[in-house]
DNA sequence: CACACTACTGCGCGTCGCGCGGTAGTGTCC
DNA sequence: GGACACTACCGCGCGACGCGCAGTAGTGTG
């Protein structure tokens, strides 16, 4: 059952993802991945991740009050992030494929 | 350039895929595996792996004396082993196919 | 005023793929 | 016959990263 395993080195690109459709605070990135089918996400698994990327380089940051919460941290693509997410989009369709054809599963034909 | 983050939790999946084909030994399965595009596994995890799928019960394993080498330490597949493989290539599919409809690639439709 | 929800942070843990080095058997080439 | 290459396996320590948990803080509700 240890589907977290496969998160490895995709939640950066699936967190990309996410943010290039839209700028999103954490908190909202989390429910947008859980909606999107990626329901067993942790929460600091993401918060951690927007702060590698925005660290990296790949993300910009601002704070923006919210009156009916505490404060929200947005997070939104850059030129460099969005070559990070092509990039790695295209070693994931790859990968996926190289997969798929190793299983047997005629999907990545 | 991270692939290898990608084969996260996803090794044992190949492998088991790879020795359920066919019986095969750590220097095999690895020459197998790069044949089939996973070009840049290091050997080391293989041979990790075959022995934590074997600790973990999913492959019996025997020695085969070879005349021109090294001994082989042969591993096949056993019931639970499938009972993993199949299981485990469900996630993986599952899981390829919601990546695929996040990144907007149609390959998982 | 306890509780729930929103929102973020920090810490320590466990898993696992990797690089490196070591051992050992066989065959090849000069 | 000695250096080298290939086959075949093992052990060790490292680093990346997702996770659980606990903590803090703001807002609204019974």
């Amino acid at each position: 059952m240890d589907t977290t395993q496969l998160l490895k080195g995709v939640l950066d690109l699936a967190v990309l993802a996410v943010v290039a459709d839209e700028d999103g605070y954490g908190y909202d990135v989390v429910r947008r991945l859980r909606a999107a089918g990626i329901e067993e996400v942790g929460d600091a698994s993401v918060y951690g991740t927007l702060r590698r990327l925005y660290a990296s380089g790949a993300l910009t940051s601002y704070v923006v009050p919210s009156d009916e919460g505490p404060h929200r941290k947005y997070y939104g693509i850059n030129a460099q992030g969005r070559a990070v997410l092509d990039a790695q989009r295209k070693d994931w369709d790859e990968f996926a494929r190289t997969m798929s054809r190793l299983l047997g599963t005629e999907a990545g034909r």
